[in-house]
RNA sequence: GUGUCCAUAGUUCAGUCGGUUAGAACGCCAGGAUGUGGCCCUGGAGGUCGUGGGUUCAAAUCCCACUGGUCACCCCA
């Protein structure tokens, strides 16, 4: 094999597409009935914006983009997550002077230059909304109730929600300062990746895996006891609201996002149907992020969600997308009926009837084995004896049962 | 980026202590008294055994490197 595609890539074979296309439509019609409206932005740019909004210091920018320098000698940035370029455009587009709320969503390829493994790709697809200008504890609740409804419409009951709150810029940098201390202490029995994190992001150790930094940090306080009374009250509400909303969730104080744009409400869905990549989706609220960008101070919240992961849950599940199958074939019995197999197959298509005819100059009998391949519907065998007569036997592949009809009539009857 | 395991028809896999024509199932193609699919039967096509070196009289089989996949760490969707 000469070429293949990029390490961490995947080709979305014809046997796959109709699976993704079901998920797509069904996410499609969850935003749409909550009233998000779909935003597409390019899949790159500068480098600098992700800098900026993403933070320099996370994990995404250190060691994960996909950056080159164009012919122009600009540094472009293959777009690893869809929060950035959503309110780069918002701001840029000048959206918030028309509404003081723009709900909007996205879905599509995003690029990270990871190990690839179970459930994790360098090209991977998300879908994501951002209601952009409010700073109510609703629409927090609104993004959450919104990313659950669409596992539970696809059938997905196996995933936990777990909650935390991670504070603004008045209180977090009180908090880290706290930890910091803390962690100073103990720094030396800590894992290397935890001690490399005490100065930057202190939050971060909390949120370890080592079962050794875990043992260490057990004690340790959690910013859910040092908010302010705004981000408290915030937290509270929210947490009512999912209560009221009849929302299971679970609150980890321990809980950190991958992003630095987080203020206030942190969220992650998580399932213990994947591997060790276990996160489906994950969201907060991000209230100086637009600012940050040059926009307005603009309080918002979002959320983003990987299809791939969920797609290994409804694969795991045995879940059968809607088949794409043509309603009737159309089989030609002899040469002399194959112009009238062709124009009656393009006349039935125009009628919206997805239909199919050989196309290999194959025998009867090879047709009806495709026939039945493509689950068509019905078939229909014309030969010169049918053309001559005007009539032919229409047979339901299912049932296995035949009616004799008019040739004439064959786009009304298969229409109805 | 580090590590694990793996690499044989289109696919999933078998292949003994290294031994000469590398197999199966499914899939694909063609037939089964001359115009009807699914099941069944018969026949057929399809593999430089991931690539490159090495050991050996002899390598799909043993060794090394590379490439790719896989899973895990890290981190996250």
């Amino acid at each position: 094999m000469n070429y293949r595609s990029i390490k961490g890539t995947k080709d979305i074979l014809p046997s796959e597409t109709p699976l993704w296309q079901f998920v797509e439509q069904t996410i499609r019609d969850v935003f749409h009935q909550f009233n998000y409206k779909e935003i597409r932005t390019p899949i790159f740019e500068s480098t600098a914006l992700f800098l900026r909004s993403i933070g320099e210091l996370t994990d995404i920018v250190g060691k994960e983009m996909y950056t080159f320098e164009d012919r122009s000698h600009d540094s472009i940035t293959l777009r690893p997550e869809g929060t950035a370029s959503a309110i780069r455009a918002y701001v840029q587009n000048n959206l918030g002077e028309a509404l003081p709320l723009s709900k909007i969503y996205y879905i599509g390829p995003m690029f990270r230059q990871e190990r690839p493994q179970a459930g994790r790709l360098r090209q991977f697809h998300q879908f994501g909304a951002e209601a952009v200008g409010s700073p109510t504890a609703e629409t927090d609740v609104e993004i959450i109730a919104m990313t659950i409804e669409i596992y539970k419409r696809l059938g997905i009951t196996n995933y936990s929600l777990q909650i935390n709150s991670v504070g603004d810029e008045e209180c977090r940098p009180r908090y880290k300062e706290i930890l910091k201390a803390e962690l100073l202490k103990i720094a030396d029995k800590l894992s290397f990746e935890s001690q490399k994190r005490i100065e930057q992001n202190p939050m971060r150790v909390l949120d370890s895996k080592d079962e050794n930094d875990k043992t260490l940090t057990a004690s340790m306080p959690l910013i859910t006891d040092h908010l302010n009374e705004e981000c408290a009250k915030h937290f509270e509400r929210v947490k009512s609201l999912l209560t009221a909303y009849g929302i299971p969730f679970t609150v980890n104080g321990r809980l950190v996002r991958g992003l630095d744009y987080y203020t206030k409400t942190a969220f992650e869905i998580t399932s213990s149907e994947l591997g060790s990549q276990d996160a489906l989706a994950g969201g907060g609220r991000y209230d100086l992020l637009v600012k940050e960008l040059g926009g307005k101070q603009t309080p918002s919240v979002g959320f983003a969600a990987g299809m791939e992961r969920l797609m290994m849950i409804l694969e795991k599940k045995g879940f059968q997308p809607p088949k794409q199958s043509p309603k009737i074939f159309v089989a030609a019995a002899d040469e002399t009926a194959r112009e009238w197999v062709l124009q009656t197959t393009m006349k039935l298509r125009s009628a919206g009837i997805a239909s199919e005819c050989d196309l290999l100059s194959r025998s009867l009998k090879s047709q009806m084995k495709e026939a039945d391949r493509q689950q068509a519907q019905f078939s229909l065998v014309v030969g010169s004896m049918e053309l001559e007569s005007g009539k032919a036997l229409l047979k339901n592949l299912t049932d296995h049962s035949q009616q004799e009809i008019l040739l004439s009539d064959i786009v009304t009857i298969i229409n109805t």
